[in-house]
DNA sequence: TTGTACGCGTTATCAT
DNA sequence: ATGATAACGCGTACAA
């Protein structure tokens, strides 16, 4: 019968007065329920339940020297990528004692740094980053933060602690493979915001390109502007002009994959015969679309999951889930759009 | 010269005691500032940035009974629509001493009723929701919560506190009449998820046809799953086999509205000649496309700023911005999609 | 203007 | 298994 008698606040001294217990018993059967008889333990339990007690959390952080926030960090709030993300770090959370704290460094690495010093003073549960570009001092203060500390989208070796996700070189390399393999034999690139992960494809996309003996050219186009469908279009007519040879594109992600293709039909460049076009990231969009896009599946929200889950499990003290890193990989989902048959 | 020193944790007390104050001059310092002479204020100053002093949220709240928190309460992560209004929030709270603190409803008023009550435990400076469709006990609850609430999204009669949106009703009224207004005489009308708001959109859809003389006939198709591209592209389909009259579409959203283009295409349908397309919320996608899409412009992102500054004057005690309620309005941004000629 | 001292609601240590 | 009680770090009367 929860008897929403929320008149003023209820506290601790409140349920434990209706039971006739003191309130020490009262923490005890909220924080370590076993050290509490279960008569008592019921008991309590009701009195909670009618009174409508909830602990305050700023009370429990203080004395505990410990808050029940989970910390996210992460670069932007309106690229869809980290929607999914935190789909599952919220999903993961749900229903757990934890609740997430979110942040957004805007691509910033100071703001990332500041964030950090905010976050780690309230002495979170756990810390979720995104990537390894942090600066020095957010190194510092992630490789010493006594609480479990993610980092999310991204590989690589030294973690400060555990990390999910996958190689952005590895799955640019992949993806121009396939182009390569399709029959293409002048590929583009299109980047935008051009942030360190994002240059790692870059890099992946050159290193495949050298290694299956073909040359890069003038076909890479990158803006330092965030990205934007719009801006999928515009570049992709930037390209073509300086490179009329190109015959596929690799795009950064699955907007500037969007605009090419717009643009390619604005152009009546047929996809994927004389253009072909790969995004990045397989958002729902791109087999929907016509013709169905190519794209590099990335899995975003198990990310989000995983980290959660991971630090829930260094919580609970669990052995650490055999390697520290764990590598999510990827997949290139070919559909039409790179389809060139030959 | 921040002397990043955060060794352990620098304390009020390490502040106070390093300029040679009380730990209250400090704290006013911190507070009040213009409690404190401006040669002591300024000796603090230098201390705390030498020392690296960050307060702790945690005693700061309990001793003031009153959190430096935001809460806002969302219905979707993964909704596009709400990563505008995100932005927007996070934007206006950046530079201010409070932080958001987020939670997630997944469209369910029981889940925000629970999140309305975690919240409003931890006294937040203020609080955000989102529309008018709360249940009773969260009616209660935010109706004598003792911080400014603003209510984002949607314009309505009786708001708890302050409120900032625009009429669905309206909007899916106007975007009907512009649909009419091309030509077209047998719109028909997409629909997902099919929340509260979105339905206030189908009845003005319903409204207007009736007010100018038409019948829906069986052009209505709407689903209560979630909404993406694919399934505007299903529901388009479903459409035309019910009802092959069909010349135009209107869109609960922009995700529908692609996929029913998409579909148009895969299907020979000419847009806007044979079939119109207007979508809603005009994402940054819609102008981009070919055939750009019509649709209906929201101002996500103004709300956001918006609802943060009105709790920002609320807690500055500014008069009450004029009216309670702010109404953004909304735009029909007409594009090819709806360009029938005629 | 500045300092003293108590309280905020909970956890944790130490007894019992 | 349960009960006193001292922290936890800061805000705020009240006093000086």
């Amino acid at each position: 019968m929860a008897n929403d008698n929320e008149n003023k606040s209820i506290k601790m001294r409140d349920v434990a007065d209706h039971v006739g217990v003191s309130v020490a018993t009262v923490s005890r059967a909220l924080r370590n329920p076993e050290q509490v008889s279960p008569a008592v333990r019921a008991r309590i339990a009701a009195a909670i339940d009618t009174l409508g007690y909830l602990p305050d959390p700023a009370a429990r952080a203080l004395a505990s020297t410990r808050s029940d926030l989970i910390a996210v960090i992460l670069p932007s709030v309106s690229n869809n990528v980290f929607a999914d993300v935190m789909d599952g770090i919220y999903a993961a959370a749900e229903g757990t004692r934890y609740s997430v704290q979110l942040g957004y460094s805007r691509y910033s690495p100071l703001s990332e740094e500041n964030l950090t010093k905010l976050f780690l003073r309230q002495r979170p549960a756990g810390i979720v980053v995104t990537g390894i570009d942090q600066t020095d001092a957010t190194k510092t203060l992630l490789g010493q933060a006594n609480c479990p500390v993610v980092q999310i989208m991204e590989t690589g070796p030294e973690p400060y602690d555990r990390m999910i996700g996958f190689s952005h070189y590895d799955a640019a390399r992949v993806a121009t493979a396939h182009l390569i393999a399709q029959g293409y034999r002048a590929p583009g690139f299109l980047g935008a915001r051009m942030d360190p992960r994002t240059q790692r494809r870059l890099h992946g996309f050159r290193d495949e390109l050298r290694a299956q003996g073909l040359e890069e050219g003038r076909r890479v186009h990158t803006t330092t502007r965030p990205s934007s469908v719009t801006l999928g279009s515009y570049l992709l007519g930037e390209l073509l002009s300086v490179a009329p040879e190109t015959d596929a594109v690799f795009c950064i992600n699955d907007d500037l994959a969007l605009g090419a293709m717009f643009e390619a039909q604005r152009r009546n460049l047929r996809v994927p015969e004389s253009l072909g076009i790969c995004g990045f990231n397989d958002m729902e969009m791109m087999g929907a679309a016509e013709p169905a896009l190519t794209s590099v599946r990335t899995f975003r929200r198990e990310m989000g999951e995983g980290a959660i889950q991971m630090i829930l499990d260094a919580l609970a003290e669990k052995a650490p889930a055999s390697e520290p890193v764990l590598d999510l990989g990827f997949e290139v989902v070919a559909r039409t759009s790179t389809q060139r048959g030959g």
